[in-house]
DNA sequence: TAAATACTAGACCGTCCAGTTTGATATTAA
DNA sequence: TTAATATCAAACTGGACGGTCTAGTATTTA
């Protein structure tokens, strides 16, 4: 199957990178409609043409960025299982709460988050793929660490509420108003205060689930 | 202050409602950018001129449409306060927590919310209406209801700190996947299914911060 | 009635842009 | 070398759209 070794000059995987690289970047700032192809063209250092000897149209340059992009935040959501060792649930939490919500304010999972959201009606797909790069995978190892912390008496099913929870108690209107525009990221002393107030929440929840 | 009794034929208040009615259609539906001021027009039974007539410009008609539009959020919001009376905490909340998803979950609330995000940076005062209308309404009277409640042992920090923490909860993933078009709205059953847990939870919360 | 303003219908302008075409040069396999 | 393909640069096509202009009609006040 991987062998496409046909006759003549072949295509530079580098420019193909190249133009994803760019392509990205610009969706993410100006957003679908305020991308042109020629600007994809000229960030990337290659010719019109060339985009379109890769990429067959706008749309499907699009879903290709958006999900190069989405792949590369699949990496730091993994990293959250190394740290559920012999810690205390509550110092855990505050870990994986602080890295979450740096997660969430970090400029371009913001910029991605705008620009599947506006284009969530024309493109599923790519929400899909967002969806399970982003949020789906962080929920999936949080649920398994307060399985671990709960277990025996508390459910898996359980368990994985209380990861939604926790993320919920995280996010409350912050990451709303992030994405509109109408709030500036916290600074690692507002993280803290901020995370703190919601393991102590979701702490009294698990308790109070464990004893049922 | 109200005698702008100038000469000449006054401009149609009506042709301004429907060119505003039309516009806010179209807006919600297409976006920003697919929308076009000639489809506005036509949309609106008017001459494209008299919508320039109206408005000076595409970018003031969008933010004169939103305004309007989130204007006609603000009724429903209100409309919690009535409510609050002698009833039982856990019976308002549900009602409450009931309507709130009902909002949340409404085709034209999340079309504005697409929007607003969308052209969250471009458009930031539209942004400001559009929270004060919505979310921030519907905390304000919520957090005045848990106060009353908690009285006098809750403070009225806690009290709105709650009331935050319970939409919180009621939106979990639940909002975010449908603002990315992962989801249907939830039936009738599904709601009860979802509203019931969120107000036992922030029941466990409410009791034990009722008790420091 | 006369002056002033709103409104209509449609042409028009300038710009932007997705996608194509052309014709030359570069790279690669056979 | 030759045939095939990639790449470049630039012109071009076709259409959409924001905004303006015109010329005639309608409505209102003075």
């Amino acid at each position: 199957m991987t062998e496409p070794r046909r006759q003549g000059r072949p295509k530079s995987e580098e420019k193909r990178q190249d133009i994803l690289k760019a392509a990205s970047t610009l969706f993410l700032k100006e957003g679908f409609a305020n991308t042109s192809m020629d600007s994809v063209a000229k960030a990337s250092g290659v010719s019109k043409q060339t985009v379109y000897s890769h990429f067959s149209s706008k749309d499907s340059l699009f879903k290709a960025a958006i999900g190069s992009k989405c792949r590369s935040y699949q990496l730091d959501a993994l990293q959250i299982e190394d740290d559920a060792k012999a810690q205390p649930m509550p110092k855990y939490l505050t870990k994986v709460g602080t890295q979450f919500i740096k997660l969430l304010q970090d400029p371009d999972a913001i910029a991605l988050f705008r620009v599947i959201i506006a284009e969530g009606g024309n493109n599923p797909r790519a929400a899909e793929l967002f969806y399970q790069a982003g949020p789906l995978a962080t929920l999936d190892t949080l649920g398994a660490a307060f399985k671990r912390y709960g277990s025996p008496t508390l459910s898996t099913e359980l368990a994985h509420k209380l990861a939604f929870d926790f993320c919920a108690l995280l996010k409350g209107e912050f990451h709303t108003m992030l994405l509109c525009g109408l709030r500036q990221p916290m600074t690692e002393s507002e993280i803290s205060a901020h995370v703190a107030p919601a393991v102590e929440k979701i702490t009294t929840l698990f308790t109070a689930y464990c004893m049922k």
